[in-house]
DNA sequence: CTGACATTCAATTGAGTTATTGAGTAATGG
DNA sequence: CCATTACTCAATAACTCAATTGAATGTCAG
């Protein structure tokens, strides 16, 4: 065994060492990575931070599950936590990690094409509905000849949206409806391209005979482009 | 159970069912990168194709090992092969995989420095070279007043390195030496950020007393930042 | 067709992961 | 102080994954 004495490198077996344990370090956040229902917590995380309870309920999970996972995700780091009251608020421990996800769902694209024709026939928005792409909407916005719903629930809303969207949660797009404006084309936007809020907004609106058409983006997409994202003052959950 | 007939939306359980086959894609993908051994070979792929042969010694697995985890990362679609003769050439399946691994390094970043000081010890760059950064590089390369020498073996260089660079392999650079220029400054780089032969080459250089320093990217980070890469005409193995 | 080589497959064993259940803990309101 | 709510922890059983070994497959050189 030669065992080098320059302090600055160090032996062949230390090195080899050094490298796994990088290597694992990488590993632990892979393997967060390797369960659909975390991937799930993360993804809902994305747009906001919530409770457990909240991330339960939204996830269909138990709330043991729930907190198991939050756990988890929280030992590799990809999610902080602070404590409001009775409650634990997760939160995305960084930017990078909204990217990461985001690196995931880029590299699974072409295989969900290719292989799972039930999340396909679930995600068909362009056979209904003809996409917006950021730039013209970006444009139109500034011209004011749409008008932008965020079809998510009104927290998210408050916690970060497109500047200049308004905000028709779900439940409320049916109602909404009434008082939308017929001249204008509508664009509805929601979480991101595999939700569905805007999609089900886009049809019930279409079927009351007005103008839409979908931003496959969320808020996350937006904001990465480097375009104008607006949020709500919180006055800290329900205090 | 309200069953909506409408084709285009299907029932609130197709619904759940989708989104939990598209969360197991991604998950898939997690998975894949869940472990240590795949996250090497990954890595040793993004620096251009090999045979599972040579992935093996490089990784230092056995070679069933190392097929059996290839296998692993071509299920999830990560990477691809090609026989060439009695080999399989394994290679990264589109760019968005790379872009994946940088991810996970990325969020990967800020863990290693906080709780892992092994791993720290080994990649203790700055404190033996003042890096260059790519701008500084870019912008000394049109000048001519570096030279960059591409620290990774021949085979690795043929598939892509920073235009401009002369390859010295990691066993030649104190061969190299002794025709380096006096006068110049040398730019030292090899794989990326977690690499260590730029470092090496660079001790070993400025002991014999020249004026190095090291660039902490790889042609893939280079590359990723549209700068311009070369690649040398390969003639296919060794047909 | 045979032997050599590179790679994969199959089967085994041990280790790690998941969902579930029930108990334990911290903050709040009475 | 007690009850309640929100969450976490521990223990279990079912399952999945990793490393190893040896056999099987595909290709090439003769």
């Amino acid at each position: 065994m030669s065992v080098r004495k320059t302090p600055s490198s160090g032996s062949a077996a230390d090195r080899s060492a050094a490298k796994r344990r990088i290597y694992e370090q990488f590993a632990r956040i892979g393997k967060a990575l390797g369960s659909a229902t975390r991937l799930e917590l993360l993804d809902l995380l994305s747009q906001g931070e919530r409770s457990v309870e909240a991330l339960a309920r939204e996830a269909s999970l138990e709330m043991a599950s729930a907190s198991q996972h939050l756990r988890a995700l929280a030992a590799a780091r990809l999610v902080e936590t602070r404590r409001e009251g009775q409650r634990i608020v997760y939160r995305i421990a960084d930017p990078s990690v909204v990217a990461l996800f985001h690196a995931v769902r880029a590299a699974a694209k072409a295989q969900l094409a290719e292989l799972d024709s039930v999340a396909q026939a679930y995600l068909q928005r362009e056979d209904d509905f003809e996409p917006i792409d950021q730039s013209e909407l970006a444009r139109r916005l500034r011209d004011g000849t749409v008008v932008l719903i965020d079809v998510r629930p009104p927290e998210e809303f408050a916690q970060g949206h497109i500047r200049g969207a308004i905000n028709v949660p779900p439940g409320d797009v049916s109602a909404w409806a009434a008082k939308a404006p017929r001249k204008k084309e509508i664009v509805a936007y929601c979480r991101g391209p595999y939700c569905v809020y805007s999609m089900d907004a886009a049809r019930t609106l279409r079927a009351k005979g007005l103008r839409v058409r979908a931003l496959p983006d969320g808020v996350n997409e937006w904001g990465a482009a480097g375009r104008p994202v607006a949020r709500t003052a919180t006055h800290g959950g329900r205090s």
